[in-house]
DNA sequence: TGTATGTATCAAAATTTTTTGATATGATGG
DNA sequence: CCATCATATCAAAAAATTTTGATACATACA
């Protein structure tokens, strides 16, 4: 259960709950390596600063509270560090709910 | 969008969480009224307080959380006020959830 | 009726979360 | 190396949430 609240949590805020957003519509990947095109979707802090209008230690702080409910995976390009979407802990976290809840 | 950050915010915490679980598993209705036994799912509040052992404007107050973001819904039964969980509401934030992150 | 009982509401206190600005860390490119 | 850029971390302040105890309200039962 501890897991499930704490993505819960970490979606219980409209600007995580943004960014989940628009990870989950991030196309093409940002902040490419110089020489490697790089069509993997991800945005980094910079986009989401720019994006949401927030100063970078608020990016990241938010950020941290995703990654660290395991919705969000990480990596490091270059100089920047870029964010994905994790599907996977998403409808984990669904199932564990149909369950817990009985839904079905 | 408002919707679904609110049915999480409520979900993001233990005690409410395990609440929303007890919900789902009551399987015989609490505090019938006299001459009508009732079968149907539900837990008042006295027997919330007892299982969570916790004072009762407390449990008021959590319950009130839960029903403000609709996930559940209550009706009074004689002088106690009974609770059910809204299977409808989490079932329409699974779906939201599952096209605001694209997960199908 | 009036009294018991169960729940809601309120204000104050306690706790937790979020925000900010400053500084640290770590990688890049000259 | 050194300077620069992007992100992480920190402590303090601000804001939001939760808890508590007291009181109000509403229903049921004598």
């Amino acid at each position: 259960m501890a897991d499930n609240v704490k993505i819960a949590k970490a979606l219980g805020d409209p600007i995580r709950y943004k960014i989940m957003q628009m990870l989950a519509q991030s196309e093409e990947g940002c902040c490419p390596l110089p020489g490697q095109g790089d069509s993997r979707p991800g945005l980094c802090n910079c986009e989401l600063m720019v994006n949401l209008g927030m100063i970078q230690s608020r990016v990241s702080y938010h950020m941290k509270e995703l990654t660290e409910a395991g919705l969000v995976t990480e990596e490091p390009r270059g100089r920047w560090k870029v964010y994905f979407i994790n599907t996977r802990a998403l409808r984990e976290y669904i199932d564990q709910i149909t369950r817990d809840f009985a839904l079905k």
